[in-house]
DNA sequence: TAAATATCTTAGTATAATACTAACATTATG
DNA sequence: CATAATGTTAGTATTATACTAAGATATTTA
């Protein structure tokens, strides 16, 4: 009964500039994100049609925001980076590379694997930065 | 610091065949690892010839061997292979999961982080299978 | 040894993900 | 309205993956 978040490591990078300024109240348009991203506009645009194929995303205006899939999805991919951050963190692995490690896997691990390591870590609230792993 | 290991995917599935049977003293052919990963026989053709390029396989009379390098790393994969997989299974994973998992990742995450959580996992000697984790 | 079989290799094609430049269109803003 | 900012299309490139068809080389066996 696994479960793939279906995204590429370009599209999971994008979907959590989108999902982290939508929080924070500054939804992003194509130019951020290229900004962001560090690739040009066109590029932007590839990633943003296939969030789009995929349900994940919508244009409004210029204004990207998230689906309802595309915020699960987005939980979903919080939820799994954190989860392995505090794995790395608590054997040994200093912050910054948990992180950085993190990012290459959290979209790849399947979702019910992560949801019982968190079960079976005891639901820890915090990652090694402090911020809470589910929810926000 | 940190080192990867420079590979994809299946340069790594390929890598993983090669090493395995050539300690089970069955150095692989083209026609085998054709049929071991379930590919044809020119996309192994591609295969070998990119590990070629990478140092890390040679060819010998149609004999696949690894070089000095391929040995290495074929170490490296075992090494982060096992120690995602003990991670896994620690942490209440079933046994074949932890080694779907496993294979996703192994081959991505930086070699010097695993050496840190092997060695703070004190260095544990088995992997979930009963295998040895260092060595072989 | 000649034919058959197995194996290897080349050539050509295809798709998906990633990323670019150049050019054009649209929308704001001064 | 003109300029600047932003979005979009079109076209190209690379890398990884994988295929079929066809030819080359061995090897085996009748």
């Amino acid at each position: 009964m696994s479960k793939t978040k279906g995204i590429t490591k370009r599209e999971r990078d994008c979907l959590l500039v989108i999902g982290e300024d939508i929080k924070n109240g500054f939804p992003d348009r194509l130019v951020n994100l290229s900004r962001k991203l560090q690739v040009s506009s066109p590029t932007v645009m590839n990633l943003l049609d296939r969030l789009d194929q995929k349900g994940l995303i919508r244009r409004l205006e210029g204004m990207v925001t998230l689906t309802d899939l595309g915020m699960q999805t987005y939980g979903e991919l919080m939820e799994s980076h954190r989860v392995i951050e505090y794995i790395f963190y608590k054997n040994g692995i200093p912050e910054d590379e948990c992180c950085k490690e993190a990012s290459k896997i959290d979209y790849i691990i399947e979702q019910d694997v992560i949801s019982r390591l968190f079960m079976n870590l005891g639901k820890p609230s915090t990652c090694p930065h402090g911020r809470r792993i589910r929810g926000d």
